[in-house]
DNA sequence: ACATTATATATGAAAAATCATATATAATGT
DNA sequence: ACATTATATATGATTTTTCATATATAATGT
């Protein structure tokens, strides 16, 4: 067992297999020619159209200003729309399209499958137990959102 | 519980873990007038002073052009030290020095803090469970070192 | 020894991401 | 209604990061 600090150190550890599966997923989406940031931007909406702006960059781990800017280059290449809230006109809400969803529903294939490949050196409880405890984790994440005033609730 | 694909997508809950808490550490680093990437570089260096430049970079997560940038900028701010290996001369090795460490020490100390708060939110089993799944899964960027012809055995 | 190939790091251009702030709309208090 | 404050998104400048490739040294095969 090493004895650095680093090897022990949660942040570390998560950052280092966060990175270390993504970039080898990300090999993937490279080679049928999807960028990353078109992945996350996407796969957020496939579950979610609509999604407003905001909410969406916080989803996608991206600053506000970097995803109205993906969302710019998305519409462009029609595979997602801009809609604005007539309720709100300040919000944009942000729709996959149809070429979007043919776009990326290969891809969620080819998640799955690097994912499972990725679980295959843990045992079934270790499998089980990884995903519940970082569900406990996220709630960090789901209070930032409601300290925003955003709502949690799943979007029809 | 949510039905979206991203919610129960393993690369999407470390992505999220890992960028939610690395952002909370990063805003104490900050607030210390130290930049992400130096803590990234320093917190390496101390358990492992002199580690090449390339595996450096692996543990860094920075791509090697990125790393032997940071290494300028920080050999600038008498942080580290670069140094010639005699026995093959292409290689740098990087040494932290005693200002280096004098920086990064107190840092760490609020690192440990920040870690227990992080893992508050969780009992003593999966504590104890999350670092030791997380260590198996860092296997596979292990290999990859191998493969790359790295030594992964600690450096004296 | 020499040519070939591999490896380690550096460099400059390009792309990605952040930061500070502007603009527009909505909500609140008087 | 009006002023004030808050929120959502957009914009331009800046910083960070990556990408492609150059340079230097080392290892390998003949």
């Amino acid at each position: 067992m090493s004895d650095r600090f680093i090897d022990n150190y949660l942040l570390f550890q998560l950052a280092l297999a966060s990175h270390t599966f993504s970039e080898e997923f990300y090999g993937q989406l490279r080679a049928a020619g999807v960028s990353p940031a078109k992945w996350r931007i996407l796969i957020n909406l496939v579950d979610c159209p609509g999604m407003y702006l905001t909410r969406l960059a916080k989803y996608a781990l991206y600053e506000q200003s970097r995803t109205t800017k993906l969302v710019d280059q998305l519409v462009g290449e029609k595979l997602v729309e801009r809609r604005i809230d007539q309720k709100d006109r300040r919000r944009v809400s942000v729709h996959i399209t149809a070429t979007g969803r043919g776009l990326i529903e290969p891809l969620i294939e080819k998640a799955k499958l690097h994912e499972d490949d990725v679980l295959s050196s843990l045992n079934a409880s270790d499998r089980k137990r990884l995903k519940s405890i970082l569900t406990k984790l996220a709630k960090r994440h789901s209070e930032d959102m409601q300290v925003l005033g955003l709502q949690i609730v799943d979007t029809a």
